[in-house]
DNA sequence: TTGAAAGCGCTAACAC
DNA sequence: GTGTTAGCGCTTTCAA
């Protein structure tokens, strides 16, 4: 395994260092007898090209850069598939960013496209990880599209579900069960996408005449601990919720965990509704009712998105929205 | 964002761009007073190193590769969350190797490290990707260890739980549970985890002078789809289970989805147990007896060796175990 | 303590 | 169609 590298190969073929290189990148410019022999010697003496050089030289690293709370999150892991399979795709590696929620490291990771460890970032958060003013203009951004999340400035462009929609469906659900008093658990408030879907659930609420109880909601992270924890809250408060409204399906799971120890059947006692379905959550007892978001396809769409704009291709629009569906199991039940 | 390179700093601090490079690498070699100001220009102008062009003159690429059949199974993301944690601390990026069970994309990451892009591998299969014979010495396989399966090569590091002994602890608590019809269903049957385990199930078994009852395995992979369908055909033997051990928790969450579809109850009517003790596995209902395997300590083991390793130490033993353990929680219960 | 200079392995003008 | 050559941005002898 001694390092054979392209002037072996030129050498072997009788050729110069230029048209091997040629025949790798250019084959037009080399003739086909060339082009064999440089080929044959190559494979013969078992070259593979260094990355590094050939990324020194043309400035282009191949990889990628996912930033993401947490990689063992079910429903991000389904993302990074989807990342990973279109990357590899298109002939980048990816390079993992678990962050586990510090900034620090966000900044750490997005600083790879500036030592030119990577050529782009997908952002999974939702604050930037470097600064950049409201109205930095667009061509001073690294390449970056943010899934599921919204990091602020209007230049980066995003992909999600409407999650907005998404949380009216999964009350309008509850209501036509004929729930009012409805008790939701959240991610991260400065997150974008629970913002998003506890407007949902609000104007939901509103928009069927009841009126939504700040009380009943709790606030945490998607984690299924926080929905063990929160559940055991909302049991306590005086007005005790007959549906619960989780923002993921982790909390749906943490939650009914808690509601079943505590002596409570879902849904005969009381319902509840996931966010995400992620692939385990058919398999829940009772399997959960949940909003669907496309995981695997958020993560090819960014991922589409953001080698376009390495290549220089801005899409027209900033703002993609992919569509999620109420996928109805039975957590959820009828108010008797 | 004009690229800042060694020789701007150099310029704006008067001095060489060797000086330069010395006040980052070798600070010894340069007074305080050259230092600081190189510093202050570097700052000032937003320095950032070029990763490539390091890469390329110091023949290190900083990256390792983790080739890993499938990043979204549970039980890996948490493997790979001390994969990343290490790495990080010690300088590394990892590079996301997602195979889905395909042996030419095993090769294609394993390539990385010819290529330079990465310095070695965090292998997570039970098959080697490249070619070498038995016998092909120790210095000529790239730096490479083997998490939780075996590739085979003597000479490639492992780090692993004594899966076998795992198999025996899982079995001797459901034997002492009073349970002789003990159904299995398995991952692969080429992972060497799941003949590791399934060599204690039988062990466990002749040692109690219970026949282990061949008919009652289900060969599978790892997923919970496929304890579902596995746990059906179970159902459908004329000796019928009162037991069943899954050789992983994924498995048991759809095993038990299935018994539980069927009318069954775990683990009034059958008892199950699981293998791993993913994080969700308490919030399973009934809450799931398993092995626990420390996964994010695996992660983090094969980490330190790997990069011990590149760094050219080699340990002084080829296997490392870590412990395992059995965790009782609801899913098994004394036969009646 | 500092600097000059020779590359790392490759690509891409540009010339032949 | 093929070869010469000048770097990409950095590290690292070696000399001053």
């Amino acid at each position: 395994m001694e390092k054979v590298g392209i002037k072996d190969i030129a050498a072997r073929a009788g050729v110069s260092i230029a048209t091997v290189s040629h025949a790798f990148r250019n084959p037009g410019r080399v003739s086909d007898k060339t082009r064999a022999r440089v080929l044959e010697a190559a494979s013969e003496l078992g070259y593979t090209p260094n990355r590094q050089a050939v990324s020194l030289r043309t400035a282009r690293s191949g990889n990628i850069v996912v930033i993401i709370p947490d990689i063992a999150d079910s429903y991000n892991s389904e993302i990074i598939k989807g990342i990973e399979a279109v990357a590899r795709n298109r002939g980048y590696a990816v390079l993992l960013g678990d962050t586990q929620g510090a900034e620090e490291r966000e900044r750490e990771f997005a600083n790879m496209v500036q030592s030119q460890q990577a050529d782009g970032i997908i952002l999974m958060s939702n604050n930037v990880p470097f600064d950049i003013e409201p109205d930095t203009p667009i061509e001073d951004i690294p390449p970056i599209v943010n899934g599921c999340e919204f990091a602020g400035h209007p230049g980066i462009l995003s992909v999600s579900i409407d999650d907005k929609q998404g949380g009216k469906d999964a009350i309008n659900h509850l209501l036509e069960l004929g729930h009012r008093d409805i008790g939701v658990i959240t991610g991260d408030r400065n997150s974008t996408s629970t913002q998003r879907r506890l407007e949902g659930f609000r104007e939901a609420m509103h928009e069927a005449g009841a009126e939504p109880d700040e009380n009943l909601i709790i606030y945490g992270t998607y984690e299924a601990d926080m929905g063990e924890a929160a559940a055991t809250e909302l049991l306590v408060r005086k007005k005790r919720p007959t549906a619960i409204f989780c923002l993921s399906d982790e909390l749906a799971l943490g939650c009914m965990y808690s509601l079943r120890t505590a002596g409570f059947s879902v849904p005969d006692d009381i319902s509840v509704i996931g966010f995400d379905d992620i692939a385990f959550a058919r398999y829940f007892s009772p399997p959960l009712t949940t909003i669907a978001q496309p995981a695997e396809a958020i993560g090819r769409t960014c991922t589409e998105l953001l080698l376009d704009l390495i290549d220089g291709k801005r899409p027209k629009s900033n703002r993609f929205i992919l569509p999620h569906a109420l996928i109805v199991r039975s957590s959820t039940k009828r108010i008797n």
